[in-house]
DNA sequence: GCGACAG
DNA sequence: ATCTTGTCGC
């Protein structure tokens, strides 16, 4: 499948306002017995180190017992640069190519990245909402716009994420010691519920399984760098032997 | 005009 | 996001 996006940030930007009042912000799903976790990574490509890939990852859980049922790891030529907002044009075309491979369709999915927390309300867990119809939570690692006070130290803690007089958000304390996470509505589901899902999936790291999994997929070492790492590790000399 | 800015 | 080794701490 072939998905030509714009990229020309004017037209993003105007079909971001549009698709926003799209977005559904309250509950509307089903029984959850699949979440899938979305993650994107990039990498060099082996054959022509001048051109940057984009990897797409996608893993499927099954709920509550968060054991991983599937997992589908997509490369895809880099089409755009990062512009703040924009994410989802550079992003989206390879996640999608992921999911149409997957063999089941999950019934929740969270995505490393905003939801409403956006300045036009449409981060890329609400854009991919939007396309897949599917009930989507943003998990964010950072913030990308609004304000907050410093969430409770213990975990499940959280504080409101607010933007132009307007809740956009919520920061929670995942886990002691560590930075909050930015949680947003993504699609079909308010707020609460959306937190209810990602402290549901929470085990003893700072990010809830679904994008934890989808993470550690999408960043994970090539077969060649991992070759290349045992080889430094055995040669503490210079140049790799031939 | 001056900062801020998911990944 | 990615480039990168060791290091401080539970």
């Amino acid at each position: 499948m072939l998905h030509q996006w714009t990229q020309e940030p004017s037209e993003a930007i105007a079909l971001q306002k549009r698709l926003a009042g799209r977005v559904e912000r309250r509950d509307r799903i089903g029984e959850v017995r699949l979440v899938a976790g979305v993650d994107v990574g990039f990498e060099r490509d082996p054959a022509a180190p001048e051109n940057i890939l984009t990897r797409a990852a996608v893993v499927v859980l099954e709920y509550p017992t968060l054991t991983l049922v599937e997992r589908v790891l997509h490369r895809a030529p880099t089409t755009m640069s990062y512009v703040p907002g924009l994410l989802s044009f550079r992003e989206l075309p390879a996640v999608l190519e992921a999911f149409a491979q997957l063999e089941r369709r999950p019934d929740l999915v969270m995505v490393d990245g905003q939801g409403i927390a956006h300045p036009r309300r449409l981060g890329i867990a609400s854009h991919l909402g939007l396309w897949l119809d599917l009930p989507t939570i943003g998990v964010g690692k950072s913030r990308l716009c609004g304000r907050h006070d410093e969430p409770p130290a213990q975990r499940g803690g959280w504080t409101e994420l607010t933007d132009r007089g307007e809740v956009i958000g919520a920061v929670l304390r995942s886990r002691e010691g560590v930075k909050p996470l930015y949680v947003s509505i993504g699609h079909r589901l308010g707020l609460e519920s959306s937190l209810g899902w990602v402290v549901a999936c929470l085990t003893r790291y700072k990010l809830p399984e679904p994008t934890r999994q989808a993470d550690r997929l999408a960043s994970r070492r090539t077969l060649a760098e991992r070759a290349g790492q045992r080889a430094l590790s055995l040669n503490p000399s210079d140049t790799e032997p031939t």
